[in-house]
Formats: C-alpha cells, sequence, structure tokens
DNA sequence: TTGCCATCTTACGTGCACGTCACGTTAGCA
DNA sequence: TGCTAACGTGACGTGCACGTAAGATGGCAA
C-alpha cells in the first residue's frame, strides 16, 4: 500500500488541481484572494494540505463562476457568507448560541442561497430565450429544406 | 418632426451601443475583430450606420458570449457561419443557385445551429445540477429553522 | 457661418485571471 | 543519506476585452 493519502490531509496542491480541472497557480491565487483558507495550519514554507471538502468547495467556486459569470470578486461574498455558516458551526458545537442568534444566521444564510437562485434564473430565463430563438431558425431552415425535397428531392 | 432617423440608414453608432446595452468602442472592436460588417459603404472618416437588423447581430453576439461563454474569437465562427447565410440569400436571389448547391448551404446552416443548441443544453444541464445543490442546501435550512421553530418559536 | 456634440482614427492604458520563470525547500522513496 | 519530483514564494509576463485620451472631422441647428 501507497502513502498517497492518510485519512486527514490527504491531498497536496497539485492533486486538487487535477481533481478540480484547474491548475496550482490558480489555487494560490485563490486562496490569495480569499476564496480558499489558508488551508489547515500550515507554518509558511510548507506544504499545503487539502481534503475532500475542499474539492468540493473549488468546484462550486467554479461552477458559479463560469456558470453563472461571477468575477472572483464577486465569489468573495460567496465565501464570506459561507465562512458564516462556518462560524455557525462552530458556534453550534462548542458555545452557546442563543436561539436568536441562531435563527438570524440560518436565516442570513438562506437569504444568501436564495440570491444566488435567482441569479441562476435569470440566466435560466436568458438561455430558455436564446434557445427559441435558435429554434425558431431550425425551423425556418427545415421549411426551405423541405421546399427544396418539394421541387428536387435528392439523389440519394 | 426630428430628423432622428430616416428610413435605411437608420442608426449612428451611439446609438446602435445604448440599444445593446454596450459602448460604441465595443462595436468599433467587433468589427475590427470582423464580428460586424464594416458597415454599410462607408469611404473612411465618415460615420457608420446601422440599421435594426444589426441590433439584433449586436443583441445576438453578446448573448453568446456572455450566456453560452464563448470568447470573441469563437464567436468569429458563428459570424462566418452566419455569413455563409447571407452569401445564400446573394445566391438565392441574384445568381443560379443549384439545388445541390441551395440544399448544401442549408444543411451547413442546420449543422451550425444544431452545434449552438448543444452548446446550449451542456449549459443547462450544468446549470440544472447547480441549481439541484443550491435547492438541497436551502432544504437543509429549512429543516434546521423548523427545528428551532419546534424547540423555542420565535417572539414575533 | 458658426457652434457644438457625436464620431473618426490612432495608440497607449487598464483590470482581470491567471501563466511562467527563477530559485530555494520539502517530502517521500531508494 | 542522497535523489528527484512536487511544492513554496516572489515577481514579472500574458491574453483578452475593452477603456481612455488626443486631435481631426462630420453633421445638424440656430
Amino acid at each position: 500500500m501507497s502513502t498517497a493519502h492518510a485519512g486527514t490531509g490527504e491531498l497536496r496542491i497539485g492533486q486538487l488541481a487535477k481533481r478540480t480541472g484547474t491548475t496550482p497557480r490558480t489555487i494560490r491565487y485563490y486562496e490569495e484572494l480569499g476564496l480558499l483558507p489558508v488551508a489547515t495550519e500550515r507554518d509558511a514554507g510548507q506544504h499545503r494540505l487539502y481534503d475532500e471538502a475542499d474539492v468540493e468547495r473549488v468546484l462550486e467556486l467554479l461552477r458559479l463562476k463560469d456558470l453563472l459569470g461571477l468575477s472572483l470578486d464577486e465569489l468573495r461574498d460567496v465565501v464570506t457568507a459561507e465562512e458564516a455558516r462556518g462560524a455557525l458551526r462552530a458556534e453550534w458545537h462548542e458555545g452557546d448560541p442563543s436561539a436568536q442568534r441562531r435563527r438570524q444566521i440560518l436565516e442570513e444564510a438562506g437569504t444568501h442561497i436564495a440570491g444566488q437562485l435567482a441569479l441562476l434564473r435569470r440566466r435560466r430565463e436568458k438561455l430558455d430565450e436564446l434557445e427559441r430563438e435558435l429554434r425558431s431558425r431550425q425551423g425556418k431552415l427545415r421549411v426551405r429544406l423541405r421546399e427544396l425535397d418539394h421541387r428536387s428531392p435528392p439523389d440519394s
């Protein structure tokens, strides 16, 4: 058995990059921008270590970027909100979160996700519009092809 | 009555830009890249003139760019194909297009549109995936809020 | 004719999202 | 212990998609 991974600190930057279809440079850049946490208590000069959760995180960032067209700057807001979610977990498990506080944080998270969903819907609507347009053209082309078939059918 | 537009050469670059939500610079840039025709026989140094068809064209370019994430370079291919469509019209009206030729051009156009539709579908699938993910999170949040309501309902 | 604003061409500048290079360090294996 | 591949940290470079500034020209109104 190889020493490839050992339970917790599973991935190094190159592996994370491949899993997410990007490059180490991009990962570091995202970290620099605050899109990724300054991975697991790393005394500068050591190798960064990641886990599967980080894979998911990067994948989501890339999806939001490419699909919704968000800039890395806009992604910062997203991430900030998700870190609030993390803060919630911490409070939840080891602190004394009042029900008030819990509710507040949950609702903020909800608002945020609703915002992303709204963005997504707008995108989808525009996509639908484009699709209708394309289909319309396709239809016109087909009509003309059928006209051709009518007057002088193909020879094959 | 103003002289704002007079039948054929209706729009100047500034108007076209506003109608399409962009800037004159962008219009000129697109022309330079070959995305837009070198507008109506213009002896260099004169003002460019556009019509409603150009508005549509620019709008579609922007949609393809933003929604499908195509680069301007990739848009060149799209435009090339659409100019073929234009060539077809010309042949159709003033030349002697054989049925063979007509069919060929129509089929090429069809292939092209089909390509765009395929791209669109892939985008939509990814969007769906993202939406499912977001909805799932939203659901989890709601569950937790309901749990809270159960133990200690809000005071308003 | 005279303003005046929009447009023209040319050309350099800009912001974003990384790419690439140089050079030293670390980690896992022989 | 020594080797090699992968990683670390600057720092400069790059491609894309325009922005912006400068000086000349065009076109329409008063």
